[in-house]
RNA sequence: GCGGGUGUAGCUCAGUUGGUUAGAGCGCCAGUUUGUGGCACUGGAGGUCGCCGGUUCGAAACCGGUCACUCGCCCCA
């Protein structure tokens, strides 16, 4: 083990990475915050509980990705490796289903032990939205949009395409369930190793198989939209409706499917091909079933999730801040006086930079890379007169200003 | 968890059939220029050649293991 390396699936966020992260965030946050959506955040570690139950045992997510751990008082807990179950016990905890619907906006890093790729780390970091209370197809249809228009503001939906498609209700799914299992079970041999197994345990799943074989068979299985029952296609149309009066493009794909056990009706992701093997940029759905498996009421619930990883990815980097001034003692004697007028232009607002070392030419390179417009020269024959020089880098002009009307010639 | 590829300076990369003190460009620092920038020139710092072991008189190079990244599977955001 060597310490002077981060841990496998982990890495550190410099500037300019971090610079893009909050660029997804704090976009995601404004867009969301307009249709609704408040910001709110769950602890980081919750009763291992909380995703076992919901989650499924049939779900890699929870049987095989989880960091659990006992703690020094001997609880179950497990780092999250989503936050929906989590939301969704806060609003159980804290008695909100009293007060619905609830719209909220999260985001933070998340925790799956899987094989890290580009896009797929150990630790990786999320934003999503819940929205808590409608069963209203127009509650799908907003939450895509929002996630639609988060996309668009960050300059990626063009590069994005939006699959959808209907699990449909409890009823509906099970039937195709059934009829899926039936058809697959005459070719249970020819199936690859990762379908059969998926067979007893997740068997929708085979639907969105890469292997060639299973795909061939999968041509001719049962498709999901002819089982759904009236009311979750009733369900689906109204969505779909929205979606096009607002001017959401999608495709209809019957073999999108979500590895979570939750979800039901609306299943959805943006999915790029920019990414390779982690195309899914935003996903999510209707999870109406989880707040009962948490223990809590029945609760109508949709939403959905999106790695900030891969939209950093995909964004442009924004502009680095700049620094508005540097203030530049040109004798040693007056490198206090400049650094005690740089503190009071910081307190008045600007960004300025100080430089520690160097001679004058040094220092005014500096400025350039900083991108400061101007620089302040503290001379000792102006500073004895009471004056101090503003440069403008851009034209290089110096223009001689007294000491007390600098901060009215800077504005 | 499975299969493939790649690891040399902060970054992008050279490095001959195994041979003395491992190089370049960019970046960084300094000087030319201790009172005026972007250019240029000169100099400097920075490397356990991912790590451990093996083969060899000799390994950055060959072999084994390991760690990390990466591509696909898997999973999923």
């Amino acid at each position: 083990m060597r310490i002077l390396q981060p841990a496998r699936g982990t890495s550190d966020l410099l500037p300019s990475d971090k610079a893009r992260h909050n660029q997804v965030v704090s976009t995601a946050q404004t867009i969301s915050a307009r249709c609704g959506f408040q910001d709110m955040a769950t602890p980081i570690f919750e009763f291992t509980d909380v995703f076992r139950r919901p989650l499924g045992d049939t779900s890699d997510v929870v049987s095989k990705e989880t960091y659990s751990f006992e703690d020094r008082g001997g609880t179950e807990l497990t780092l999250r490796p989503e936050n929906t179950a989590a939301v969704m016990r806060a609003v159980i905890s804290n008695g909100l289903t009293q007060t619905l619907p609830q719209k909220y906006f999260y985001a933070g890093p998340m925790f799956r032990y899987e094989r890290p790729q580009k896009g797929r780390m150990r630790q990786f970091h999320q934003i999503g939205v819940e929205l808590i209370g409608p069963s209203s197809p127009l509650a799908d249809a907003e939450v895509i949009t929002c996630g639609a228009d988060i996309l668009d503001e960050l300059g990626v939906l063009s590069k994005c395409t939006l699959h959808l498609n209907s699990l449909g209700d409890t009823e509906s799914r099970q039937a195709y369930r059934a009829a899926l299992i039936s058809y697959l079970t005459q070719y249970q041999d020819s199936l690859s190793e990762d379908s059969q197994r998926r067979l007893s345990q997740n068997p929708l799943r085979i639907l969105d198989s890469k292997d060639e074989t299973d795909r061939q068979i999968i041509a001719d299985a049962p498709i999901l939209s002819d089982y759904l029952n009236e009311a979750s296609r009733a369900h689906y149309d109204v969505l779909t409706n929205a979606l096009s009066k607002a001017g959401i493009d999608f495709v209809a794909d019957p073999r999108l499917v979500r590895g979570l056990d939750y979800y039901c009706h609306t299943a959805f992701e943006f999915i790029t091909d920019a990414l390779g093997a982690q195309g899914t940029v935003l996903g999510g759905g209707r999870y109406d079933g989880l707040a009962e498996m948490l223990g809590g009421p029945a609760l109508p619930a949709v939403g959905f999730a999106a790695g900030i990883e891969r939209l950093s990815l995909l964004i442009d980097e924004p502009a680095a801040a700049s620094a508005d001034l540097m203030v530049i003692s040109l004798d040693k004697e007056l490198e206090a006086e400049a650094f005690a007028l740089a503190s009071q232009l910081r307190r008045a607002g600007y960004s300025v930079d100080v430089p520690f070392s160097g001679n004058l030419g040094k220092k005014l390179k500096r400025a350039d890379k900083l991108g400061a417009p101007r620089v302040i020269l503290l001379g000792t024959d102006e500073w004895h007169n009471n004056q101090l020089q503003v440069k403008s880098l851009a034209t290089g002009d110096t223009a001689l200003v007294a000491r007390d009307d600098l901060l009215s010639f800077l504005s």
